[in-house]
DNA sequence: TTGAAAGCGGTACCAA
DNA sequence: TTGGTACCGCTTTCAA
């Protein structure tokens, strides 16, 4: 016998709670099992039977409680996007990205914006709280918190971020190739007196980027002035007029830590010091954002292959959802050059180690 | 007497699923209620069990269930937010700012984010399944969509859209009444030839604004080219191109849909046409976008309140998760024109209706 | 204040 | 192929 669900008055009319599998079991006269199993494929249901119950369903509306299925299945079809700017110009890319392929596997984001790279304690733990199948973090995870994930076997992909200490996969662009490209480039056009805007402390991205640049720029005999803006367009502005001063003007090359300040520096050239860019500066950037991409600013920069890299992402995180006990992987991919027209680069002249 | 949670070995190691609030009261030496309770402000607790079992918790990571939660309370603390153009420069803007809003509220928000405006039903179901609690619609519903919404009692605000027929309460930016400002700026400047880039034809915002544009002009005894892009740079590129073409060069207005086709419109005109903006072409957009800031743009437009208007948005729809049966409720929002140098504004000269 | 027990809406195993 | 039933992990009466 069928069990009626409470919520319902005998008139058939709705009074508050939403439809149920019961409703649509008694609507088409079958068992409520019977109903669940039309709605997860790969069960056993005669065609006929299918039908009833799922013209009953279109009737009522119903739709199944994925909380309740959750809960037994032990699998929310729910993966955690963590991201910490999402105003960044480079992000929502990322973002749709990532969104568009997990939908094609039936999975949810469940977004976690945060202001800034701290507070991450307090946003993990509504993470656990949504028993998400996985995640994908764009921010800084400490040893602790990336140790966390482990013990609650919730698989995390890292997405430009390493997991310092702990083995973790991880997506990356290949900062240090893609600078020491940017440098030799630089070297061999001739440039001597090089300047760097780096990111922000905190950030690993701009870490290895600035690495990346400084190593290769001493490698070859060459130092440069740094200064440290924080990844936006005014960054660009007051990094430049920082490093004119250090170097009494006499820069000539400009390594910016991503396209926005790239983009805030030769405005800044431009306006504030009257320079042709890039006859007077050259000027880099990285990431490839569409902006640089503008007439304006024909930025050169390494594009991140972020089509590839969210796949990657996507594809490593779905692996490790199905066996949790795969191995760490790093996947590191390189950037492609942009010659846009703010720098000029030569090919290289020298044989190069 | 305590059931033992059924997973877990005598050995005290977690085998397989998650720590659940029976773990905690065993360890605790208390009921699973008594967990429970410990987790609900507002529960009579007494301080000194309480404390005893946020220890055990502590020890054992747990985290209630919200899945298990949500089912039986019937709030899911889940927001579905619905987005088409994640990569359109503007809504990073927005998504970051309601998710915050709404995180300062315990809510988090299911991301999810169309490719096109259309595919808007197979999205609907999967919202449907997550119970969540309301939603944020920055996308076009049709009548009928919006009907199931009500239906089945699941508040939903549109932003920057409008409830066709139905209706809906919704957050908007007065695309009329700041175009209308752009027009008359425009006019009292003694501009003569005026051109409109449109936004895609199926775009609520678009048909407003340039309505709103052209209704203005012809008021005012002007007329105006119309060409219609795509919300992006290319598009005022490709629109600029038209409507030169359409009116033999003698353009000396250009009113754009939104900033990113304003944006590709200014770099054409100096670029293909030698023109200088705003001498020979003025050209304003619409949103208030970050690089229409940038100081090779310094775009003249409208800028939407987006602090204002998320705000907006989530009180709106917090209230009606509080009480679905509140009146729908339109907020339009006056935008701010930016006296950018993209465009010679003069002050009114004649009296206006 | 506390614990026992009855669900919330499904899934999955079992026997029929 | 079907229906009955025991949960999933929590909230919420209800008594004690």
């Amino acid at each position: 016998m069928e069990k009626r669900s409470p919520r319902r008055t005998g008139t058939g009319e709705n009074v508050h709670s939403a439809v149920t599998s019961y409703d649509v079991a008694q609507l088409a006269g079958v068992s409520q099992s019977a109903v669940s199993r039309c709605f997860r494929p790969g069960s056993s249901i005669a065609p006929k039977t299918r039908l009833r119950v799922l013209e009953a369903a279109q009737q009522l509306g119903y739709a199944p409680n994925a909380m309740a299925s959750g809960l037994i299945t032990r699998r929310t079809n729910l993966v955690a996007v963590l991201i910490s700017n999402l105003t960044n110009l480079y992000y929502p890319e990322v973002l749709a990205e990532i969104t568009r392929r997990l939908s094609d596997h039936g999975i949810r984001v469940l977004l976690f914006a945060l202001p800034a790279e701290s507070e991450v304690d307090s946003v993990l733990d509504q993470v656990w709280r949504y028993r998400v199948d996985g995640a994908i973090a764009a921010l800084r995870l400490s040893p602790d918190q990336l140790r966390d994930f482990a013990r609650r076997r919730v698989p995390v992909v890292l997405y430009n971020r390493f997991g310092e200490g702990e083995a973790v996969p991880s997506v990356c662009c290949d900062s240090v190739g893609g600078e020491r490209q940017l440098v030799d480039r630089l070297i061999a056009a001739g440039h001597k007196a090089f300047g760097i805007i780096a990111g922000p402390d905190d950030s690993y991205v701009s870490q290895e980027r600035v690495r990346g640049a400084r190593e290769r720029l001493e490698e070859r005999g060459r130092s440069a002035l740094v200064t440290t803006g924080s990844f936006d367009y005014s960054s660009g502005n007051a990094g430049l007029h920082a490093l004119m001063a250090q170097s009494q003007g006499k820069l000539d090359a400009l390594i910016c830590a991503n396209d926005l300040m790239a983009i805030g520096a030769i405005d800044c050239a431009r306006n504030d010091f009257a320079l042709v860019v890039p006859d007077d500066l050259s000027i880099v950037g990285f990431d490839g954002v569409a902006p640089a991409m503008w007439s304006s600013y024909q930025l050169s920069t390494i594009r991140q292959p972020v089509r590839r890299m969210t796949q990657a992402a996507v594809d490593m995180l779905l692996e490790r959802i199905g066996d949790p006990d795969l191995p760490p992987e790093v996947r590191t991919f390189a950037g492609a050059l942009i010659e846009g027209s703010s720098a000029r680069l030569a090919a290289r002249a020298e044989p190069l180690p």
